[in-house]
DNA sequence: GACAATTAGTTCTAATGCGTACTAATATGG
DNA sequence: CCATATTAGTACGCATTAGAACTAATTGTC
């Protein structure tokens, strides 16, 4: 048998995840939304707009995802595009009217559901929780990763997650 | 503003989350295979077979999701659907020998994989971790939940999560 | 300033993922 | 028994997801 120490704990990641999401996205699909557009919405909300690249890190939303989603909320008139004045390249989205009225009526129902089920944990653990949280993302994000099939001597052109440039 | 304390825990469990299947996702992925398709050869791994109802328990995929999963496997010949005995409903889903071979040469592998993220977190921080994880799962389980249209004077009739019958 | 390397977004494909409706089979209550 | 509710799996629609190829704009280098 493997004997793993860490796959109860990896099991309970997933799960918990995934009580989160099912908690979470049950409340916003109630208010019209999908949970990727009411993260960007809520994302968004207070701010002149955003460009996709900082959208996407905030939300962790791939590039290739955020297009579609935006889109779907451009075709709601909840969003909309503008070309960056800093860059040529960047588009900026941010909310229109009818989106920071969404915006307004929502994000804080939304914080009170999510009060409801977490207001019961003392701040002590929340910040335990947090920092080992930490820990663990820092241990994949620093880990090696997968090898792509070891090309002649140069070293590899990809790019491992958490390296800068 | 929101001033919440949980905000950044839930920030962290979603990057932490997302790091995990990265990381994991993309070794599986080199190995030929999609996540929740791995996932489920891992679970029918060194077992007599499961059924679609057990197999979505204990891999988290809904059962709607599962049907597709389990065609692709199958279209792939690593995996036999059967009837179930006991059960007319019931459908049990057990690897093929070519899907017990490719089990037996990806699972050590992946596991492998992991210890090398993993392996330097201490027997009693992957403990720690799995005992916050747990409570907070637990939290989101037991929480009310979405009010579906206040039906009249009756109790509401869906079940919640975490709600046995 | 030319030119290669990067970067920002879009497009495309294949596979989830979730909710809902549906069918068949089984349990339940009278 | 029989009507009803529940359950297992499937079918479907819609949205998301990752990854790779692509275009246009920018940066770095000399």
């Amino acid at each position: 048998m493997p004997r793993e120490p860490f796959l109860p704990m990896l099991r309970e990641l997933a799960r918990c995840y995934q009580a989160f999401e099912a908690y979470s996205g049950a409340h916003v699909r109630a208010l019209g939304l999908t949970p990727s557009q009411f993260d960007i919405v809520a994302t968004l909300g207070n701010t002149p707009g955003l460009s996709f690249k900082a959208l996407g890190e905030k939300t962790l939303i791939t590039k290739g995802t955020l297009t579609g989603v935006v889109d779907r909320l451009e075709a709601q008139r909840l969003v909309r595009r503008s070309a960056s004045p800093e860059d040529g390249r960047s588009m900026i989205v941010s909310l229109t009217p009818a989106g920071a009225r969404l915006f307004d009526k929502t994000f804080a129902t939304h914080l009170d559901h999510l009060r409801q089920a977490l207001g019961g944990l003392s701040p002590a653990q929340l910040q335990r929780l947090e920092g080992t949280l930490r820990s663990l993302r820092e241990a994949f994000e620093s880990a090696p990763g997968v090898e792509p099939a070891p090309a002649a001597a140069g070293r590899s052109k990809t790019r491992r997650r958490g390296e800068q440039a």
